[in-house]
RNA sequence: GCGAGGUUAGCUCAGCGGUAGAGUCCUUGGUCGACAUCCAAGUUGUCACAGGUUCAAAUCCUGUACCUCGCACCA
C-alpha cells in the first residue's frame, strides 16, 4: 500500500509558533473564563525591567508559569495570568543617561528634570515593549489586557495611597542616618542592594599624639586612613588596662592636628588591631553608632560623587583611592606611619553600579517594617503561604526575623516621586495622595514636593494589589479584585525572595489583611553547563531567542521544564535543547505515521469487548502517565511531569504500540484496522493534551489535524486519571512479551545476525497466559524480531542442543543455530549471567535467612523478597538448563 | 563567624529507608512506505570519606573534606 503524506518530514516550528499564537490571541484564549472547578487561579508575572532583553532567567520564568497556567486552565480553573513591566528606577535611568551622554554629551542635570523624564518616557515608548514581544515568542498565555507598567496611573495611586497611609501612622519617617551611598548613582541605596566583595587592601598603623602627655603616642589601626579628616574621637575599650587612664584625655589627629576626645566604648575589641579605634561617625556604620552613644559630632568629608570635600583640605577633590595614597605619603613624611601590611577586606559595592559604596550620613526616608515583618513571618509559619520547595522559607525568615528599617528614598528622577510636600512659608510638612493646591497649615501657595523618588521595590511590593486595580474602586471592580486576590501562586527566583516576595507579603497583608498569594514556587537559577553564572564578562550566556530560532520554542520550553523541580541550579547545555528538539520531532513523526489512518478512525472508542490486548495496555499506560503528570504539576514538579510523558511517547507509544500496530494497519482485517486507527488517534489526542502545557505549539498543530472541529487544544480539558483503565494483569503480560521480544533481539545481536536473517525460535515457559499470548502474537514477532518460525512449550519438554539462548525468570529462549555459532562464546554469556543472577539471589537469600529480617520487616516486604528469591531461582534453573544444552 | 544547599555512570541530573535510575556520551550493527533530529543491541557506578541508628542505609543521625550560595563582621 502506498502512503501519501504531504506533511513535512521534520517539524517546522517557526511558522507554527506565529500562527498559533495569533490564533490564541484572536480567540481570546488568554482571558479568564469560568470553568468546571468554579474557582479562580491567578498567577502574577514578575515584571521584567523595561530596559530588559529576554534572558534565560526570563525564559525559565515564562516556561514554568505558562506551563502551570495552561495546565490549570485546562483543568477548568478561571485562570488569570497578569503580565507587566517594571520601571526599574536605577537601571533604566542609567541606560538612558548613558545614551544621552553618548549622543549629546549631556548629563541629566544639563537637561533638567522635566526634559530628562520626557526623554525616558520617550525611550520607554519606543523600546519598552521589546521584551513583551520576546515573551510572546515563548508562547506565554497571559492576559495582555491586564498588562500594567509600574508608573501607570493605578500603580501610582497605589504607591501614594500606601505611602500616605503609613506616613500618617508614623511608620514612614525622615531621618539623618548613615546610609549606603552610591557615588555613581549619587543616591542612597538600601542594604539589600549592597553586595560585599573581597578586595585586597592594607592595614595601616598610625601614630596619634596625646595632647596632655607628649610622651605617649597611641597606635591606631585602620584600613582607611584617608577618613581621619572625619574623625571625631579615638575610642578604647573601658576595660582595657593599657589605655584606661587615657579616657577623657585628648588625642591629636595627624595631618590636620585637630583635637578629639579619647573615649571608652564597649564596641572596641581589645584583641583586634591595636585596641585603639579611630571614630568616624560620618562614614562608618559602627562609628555612627558609637557617635550616637557618645554624642559625638559628625563631619562629612565626602562630596556626593565620592570625592573629598573641603573638610579634608589636603586631599580635597581626590577620589578615595588617590586620597589614601596621598595620606599615606604625608604620614610617611611626618613619620607617623608605623606599619602597613596587606589585608583582605570585604567592601560593599553597589549592586547596579558595581562601584564601592561609601557610608554617608544624609537625610533619607525610612519605613519601619517591624510589625509588618512579624505578620509576614507568622503567615508563613501558620501555613497561609507555603514555599515550594519548603526550604526557601529559611531564607525568607532570615530576612524578616531581623528586620531593619528600609531606606525607601532614592536621589533619582525616574520613579515615583515621594508624595511629601513642604511649605516654604510655615515649615509645614505633609503627605498627600493628590497634588495639593495649598499648604495644609497656612493655606499658602508656596510649597514644593520632595525631590526624591521611592525605591523601585516600593511599587513592586504593591504589585499584587495594583495590577488588580487597587486602590481605584472602579478599576478593582472591572479587574475582579475580589475574585483574583489573593493570587494562587507566585513563581520566581530565589535571588529576590527578600527584595520582592517578602515585601509583597508585608505590604499586601498590611493593606488587605490577607496574604497576596498562597504558594511561592522558587525555581532554579539558570547557569551554564559548568554551573557558572551566565554573564556578559564570561561570555557564556545563552540567548533564549537564539535557541528558539535554532530549535523551536517547544524544545526550549521542554528543556527548561524538564530541568525544573526543586533544584536550585539549572545547568543548561544547548545539547540538551537539541535532544528535546529531537523529541518534539519524534512526536511529529509519530503523528506523520498515524495521519494517513485518521480517515478510518472513529470518534468514539469501540466497546471494550473489541479492545485488543495492545489497546488495553496502552490505555493503562497512558492512564498512569496522566496520574503522574497531574500529581507532579500540582506540586510544581515540572521535571517529573516532563520525564513521564517523554518516556511514554518514546518507550511505550512509539517503540511498541505503533510498531505493533503496523501489522494490523497493513493487514487485511478491516474491522481491526478501524479499531486500531481509532485507538491510535484517541491516544494521540490524549498525548497532545497532556503535553500541551509544556509544548503548546506542536501540540496545537497536531491537534488541528485530530480535532474534527472541537476547537483549540488549549481550551480542551486536561487528561484525568481514570480508575477504570487500570489493568495490572495486561501490563504484566505485555511486559513479559516485551522481555521475550527484547530477548530474541538480544540473541540475534549476540551472534551478529543481520536484521534480514530470519530465525527459528523455541520458547519454553510454564506461564500459560504468556504462552498463549506469544502464540497469538507470532505475526508481530515476525515484524519485531524477524522470527520466521518457532514453538512455545512448557519447561518439561527437552531443550534444543547447542543453541544461542537466554533465560528470564519466566521463560527460556532458544535459537537453534548449530554449526553457525561459537559455542564457547555462548557458554561465556550464560556463565556470566549465572554469576550475576547468583549474586542477586544470595542477596535476597541472606535476608530470608536472617531471623531478624523475618521478624521485623513488614509483611509486604517479606512477600516481595520471597518473590524475588523465587524469580532468581527460576532464572538460575533455566540458565542451568541452557548450560546443559551445550553438553 | 552564622545559615542554607550540594558531592550518585565520562557529562547533566533524578531517586531520599527495602535488588542503583534517566537523558546524553560511548561501543557494535542497521538504507526499503513515521522519524538517521532515526532504529536495535550493549558497556558504564566503593552512590565524597569515617563512624553510628536499623532486620535493611545512596536514602536517617554525627563528624570530616571539598564545592555553591546567602547573611553578618572586618580596626
Amino acid at each position: 500500500m502506498e502512503i501519501e503524506n504531504n506533511l513535512p518530514k521534520t517539524f517546522e516550528p517557526e511558522a507554527s509558533q506565529d500562527r498559533w499564537y495569533d490564533e490564541w490571541m484572536k480567540q481570546k484564549c488568554f482571558k479568564p473564563r469560568p470553568g468546571k472547578q468554579g474557582k479562580t487561579f491567578t498567577v502574577l508575572m514578575p515584571p521584567p525591567n523595561v530596559t530588559g532583553k529576554l534572558h534565560m532567567g526570563h525564559a525559565l520564568d515564562a516556561t514554568t508559569q505558562d506551563t502551570l497556567v495552561r495546565y490549570k486552565r485546562m483543568k477548568g480553573f478561571e485562570t488569570l495570568w497578569i503580565p507587566g513591566t517594571d520601571h526599574a528606577g536605577i537601571s533604566t535611568q542609567a541606560v538612558v543617561e548613558k545614551l544621552i551622554w553618548k549622543e549629546e554629551k549631556k548629563n541629566r542635570h544639563d537637561l533638567g528634570r522635566e526634559e530628562f523624564l520626557k526623554r525616558i518616557w520617550h525611550w520607554k515608548e519606543q523600546y519598552g515593549s521589546e521584551i513583551v514581544n520576546q515573551q510572546k515568542k515563548m508562547g506565554v498565555s497571559c492576559d495582555w489586557d491586564y498588562s500594567c507598567f509600574t508608573l501607570d496611573d493605578i500603580p501610582n495611586q497605589a504607591v501614594k495611597k500606601f505611602f500616605v497611609m503609613l506616613f500618617n501612622e508614623g511608620l514612614i519617617y525622615q531621618s539623618d542616618y548613615i546610609v549606603n551611598w552610591d557615588p555613581v548613582l549619587q543616591s542612597a541605596i538600601s542594604d539589600a542592594e549592597v553586595e560585599h566583595k573581597d578586595v585586597k587592601g592594607f592595614f595601616y598603623h598610625v601614630k596619634y599624639r596625646v595632647k596632655e602627655d607628649p610622651n605617649i603616642t597611641l597606635i591606631v589601626a585602620t584600613t582607611r586612613p584617608e577618613t581621619m579628616f572625619g574623625d571625631t574621637a579615638v575610642a578604647v575599650n573601658p576595660n582595657d588596662e593599657r589605655f584606661k587612664d587615657l579616657i577623657g584625655k585628648t588625642a591629636i589627629i595627624p595631618i590636620s592636628n585637630r583635637e578629639v576626645p579619647i573615649i571608652g566604648d564597649e564596641h572596641v575589641d581589645m584583641e583586634k588591631g591595636t585596641g585603639c579605634l579611630k571614630v568616624t561617625p560620618g562614614h562608618d556604620f559602627n562609628d555612627f553608632e558609637i557617635g550616637k552613644r557618645n554624642s559625638l559630632p559628625i563631619i562629612n568629608i565626602l562630596n556626593k560623587d565620592g570625592t573629598f570635600n573641603k573638610n579634608a583640605p589636603e586631599i580635597e577633590g581626590l577620589k578615595p583611592k588617590e586620597a589614601r595614597a596621598e595620606v599615606e605619603r604625608i604620614l610617611i613624611e611626618l613619620d607617623l606611619l608605623v606599619e602597613k601590611k596587606e589585608h583582605m577586606n570585604s567592601v560593599g559595592h553597589g549592586q547596579r553600579s558595581d562601584e564601592i559604596v561609601e557610608p554617608m550620613v544624609s537625610k533619607q526616608w525610612f519605613l519601619n517594617t517591624t510589625q509588618m515583618a512579624e505578620d509576614a513571618v507568622k503567615a508563613v509559619e501558620e501555613g497561609d503561604m507555603t514555599f515550594f520547595p519548603k526550604g526557601w522559607e529559611n531564607t525568607y525568615f532570615a530576612w524578616l526575623k531581623n528586620p531593619k528599617d528600609w531606606c525607601i528614598s532614592r536621589q533619582l528622577w525616574w520613579g515615583h516621586q515621594i508624595p511629601v510636600y513642604y511649605c516654604r512659608h510655615c515649615d509645614a510638612k505633609w503627605a498627600a495622595e493628590t497634588d495639593p493646591s495649598e499648604c495644609v497649615e497656612c493655606k499658602g501657595k508656596d510649597f514644593f514636593q520632595d525631590p526624591d523618588v521611592l525605591d523601585t521595590w516600593f511599587s513592586s511590593g504593591l504589585w499584587p494589589l495594583s495590577t488588580l486595580g487597587w486602590p481605584d474602586e472602579q478599576a478593582m471592580k472591572e479587574k475582579g479584585f475580589d475574585r483574583f486576590y489573593p493570587n494562587e501562586c507566585l513563581i520566581t527566583g530565589f535571588d529576590i525572595i527578600f527584595f520582592w516576595v517578602a515585601r509583597m507579603m508585608m505590604m499586601g497583608m498590611k493593606v488587605t489583611g490577607k496574604v497576596p498569594f498562597n504558594h511561592t514556587y522558587i525555581h532554579a537559577i539558570v547557569r551554564d553547563k559548568q554551573g557558572r553564572k551566565m554573564s556578559k564578562s564570561l561570555g557564556n550566556g545563552i540567548d533564549p531567542l537564539d535557541m528558539v530560532k535554532q530549535y523551536g520554542a517547544d524544545a526550549m520550553r521542554f528543556t527548561l521544564a524538564a530541568g525544573s523541580g526543586y533544584n536550585r541550579d539549572l545547568n543548561l547545555d544547548p545539547e540538551r535543547i537539541e535532544g528535546y528538539r529531537n523529541f518534539v520531532n519524534k512526536l511529529w513523526n509519530a503523528f506523520r505515521f498515524v495521519s494517513p489512518f485518521l480517515e478510518k478512525a472513529q470518534d468514539e472508542l469501540p466497546v471494550k469487548s473489541e479492545w485488543h490486548l495492545h489497546d488495553k495496555w496502552i490505555l493503562a499506560e497512558l492512564n498512569d502517565v496522566a496520574k503522574v503528570m497531574n500529581e507532579a504539576m500540582d506540586v510544581y514538579r515540572f521535571d517529573d511531569a516532563s520525564a513521564a510523558i517523554y518516556s511514554f511517547v518514546y518507550d511505550k507509544y512509539c517503540s511498541w504500540y505503533i510498531e505493533l500496530s503496523k501489522n494490523i494497519l497493513y493487514g487485511t482485517n478491516e474491522r481491526d484496522k478501524v479499531i486500531r486507527a481509532t485507538m491510535l488517534k484517541y491516544c494521540f489526542k490524549k498525548i497532545v493534551a497532556l503535553l500541551h502545557p509544556i509544548t503548546p505549539f506542536i501540540t496545537e498543530e497536531i491537534w488541528s489535524h485530530l480535532s474534527n472541529g472541537q476547537g483549540l487544544l488549549m481550551t480542551q480539558s486536561y487528561v484525568e486519571y481514570d480508575e477504570e483503565l487500570e489493568n495490572a494483569e495486561v501490563k504484566e503480560l505485555m511486559n513479559k512479551f516485551i522481555d521475550v521480544t527484547t530477548g530474541i533481539r538480544n540473541i540475534r545481536s549476540s551472534v551478529n545476525m543481520k536484521p534480514k536473517d530470519e530465525i527459528d525460535v523455541r520458547i519454553f515457559t510454564d506461564d500459560e497466559k504468556l504462552a498463549k499470548f506469544a502464540y497469538d502474537s507470532r505475526r508481530f514477532l515476525k515484524d519485531l524480531a524477524n522470527v520466521k518460525s518457532g514453538t512455545i512449550r512448557n519447561k518439561a519438554q527437552a531443550r534444543p542442543k547447542k543453541s544461542a539462548s537466554l533465560a528470564t525468570s519466566f521463560a527460556e529462549i532458544f535459537v537453534p543455530l548449530e554449526g553457525i555459532i561459537d559455542i564457547s562464546e555462548q557458554v561465556n554469556r550464560i556463565t556470566k549471567d549465572i554469576e550475576k543472577t547468583k549474586a542477586e539471589y544470595s542477596k535476597v537469600e541472606a535476608k530470608l535467612n536472617n531471623q531478624n529480617f523475618m521478624a521485623n520487616a513488614p509483611e509486604a516486604v517479606r512477600v516481595e523478597v520471597n518473590q524475588k528469591a523465587k524469580l532468581a531461582q527460576d532464572k538460575l534453573a533455566s540458565l542451568n538448563q541452557i548450560l546443559a544444552s551445550f553438553q
